[in-house]
DNA sequence: GATTATGATTTTCC
DNA sequence: GGAAAATCATAATC
């Protein structure tokens, strides 16, 4: 059954009520100037009104309709019939009454529905495929990166904790209390200000409107059919364009955020020498294994842990401490005595096994640490 | 303030 | 991918 037929086959069946049943508000009566007036008269009267536009309407029924008829009406919106027999927006009173009449007629909610469901059934179906979009990946990109940083969600504390991942990443202690922290943490605390008060001024802002179109479509639904689902729709169009506002939001504060992390990691950057302990600890395994100084995984973890640094800091220090050996062999040399007699001294006084169980590779235990090079020109 | 020492990063090589 | 080599950046020393 196509639409047309639907919308005929619905109107007749409406048509078949009893005037009891439909009933004949006398507004109706007066207006339409029959008792009982047709279905499809009423369907005319509709369809003339929604299809046209108020300017037409208006330079019509000022063509058509004599003074006459404009003496006054009992509609309460209108303005009154005196002086002129206008409404106030300037419609002839004809044309205010007509419309009236329609508002009150008991079968104008029957009929909208049916004119509602045709509507869905062309024009807005066509849209509503595309309207079902999933969440957008780049907003929940944006979402959670915010989370992460403590921007958005429940506050950390000003983002002590990225702060204190970035420190971590650094290699640093994340109880340094050093300047960059505290002040990482007033930068981030006054993105985060400034977020969320544009976002709530977005959110205001979206819901006025909201409102208001939401108010206006409602009024407009008076004279023309418009479903609550149409409304719906609309609602979420309007919801659709303000997210894209806050995405532009949620972006900028990523870079600000992006921008303020990259300055902190690089006054991170701040080296600090090693403490006394760590660089001994260091340098006796580094002297201790002249002619294999390097240590594997399990040596480096085992060095991290003593010195209280991380694995790649102790990869650091050994790929530092090769290469400036290596290019200046005659100036550590004083220092490779220094530590050579420390683990001879050391080795006596423990066990050979020990000795050997914490050297892997072949130690230069003993006597005075010579440069060995590997065939390929190593160490 | 210049110099040196040293931890970290980047580039290059195998 | 790991190490060497070069380089950067800052702490420490004079």
């Amino acid at each position: 059954m196509d639409d047309q037929t639907r919308m005929m086959s619905g109107l007749a069946g409406l048509g078949g009520l009893s005037q009891a049943d439909v009933g004949d508000p006398d507004g109706v009566r007066k207006s339409l100037g029959q008792p009982q007036q047709d279905i499809g008269d009423i369907l005319q009267q509709i369809m003339a009104i929604t299809d046209e536009s108020l300017d037409e309407a208006q330079a019509r029924c000022w063509q058509e309709e004599s003074p006459a008829h404009w003496g006054g009406s009992d509609d309460p919106t209108e303005g009154g019939g005196a002086g002129g027999g206008t409404a106030g927006g300037g419609l002839p009173l004809n044309f205010q009454h007509r419309k009236h009449a329609l508002n009150c007629h008991r079968m104008k909610p029957a009929l909208f529905s049916v004119l509602c469901e045709i509507k869905e059934k062309t024009v807005l179906s066509i849209r509503g495929v595309q309207e079902e979009d999933p969440p957008d990946p780049q907003i929940m990109r944006l979402d959670n990166m915010l989370l992460a940083e403590g921007v958005s969600g429940p506050e950390k504390g000003g983002g002590s904790a990225a702060a204190a991942a970035a420190a971590a990443a650094a290699g640093g202690s994340p109880n340094d209390g050093s300047i960059e922290h505290s002040d990482y943490r007033a930068k981030l605390a006054q993105i985060r200000q400034i977020y969320h008060s544009e976002l709530e001024k977005y959110e205001q802002a979206c819901s006025e409107f909201t409102n208001h179109v939401m108010n206006l479509l409602r009024e407009q639904s008076r004279t023309r059919p418009i479903s609550p689902k149409e409304i719906e729709r609309m609602v979420a169009i309007i919801h659709r364009k303000f997210s894209s506002i806050q995405m532009q939001l949620k972006q900028s504060t990523c870079e600000a955020v992006m921008i303020l992390r990259s300055r902190f990691l690089d006054a991170r950057r701040k080296r600090r020498n090693f403490n006394k302990q760590a660089t001994e600890v260091l340098n006796e395994y580094f002297y201790s294994h002249l002619s294999n100084p390097y240590p594997s995984e399990e040596a480096k973890e085992e060095l991290a842990k003593k010195c209280a640094i991380t694995v790649s800091q102790v990869s650091n220090w050994f790929g530092n401490k090769r290469i400036r050996y290596k290019k200046n062999i005659g100036k550590f040399q004083e220092e490779a005595n220094l530590y050579a007699v420390k683990t001879a001294v050391d080795a006596a006084s423990v066990s050979a096994q020990a000795s050997q169980a914490n050297s892997p590779a072949t130690p230069n235990s003993g006597g005075y640490p010579a440069p060995c090079y590997t065939p390929d020109g190593r160490l």
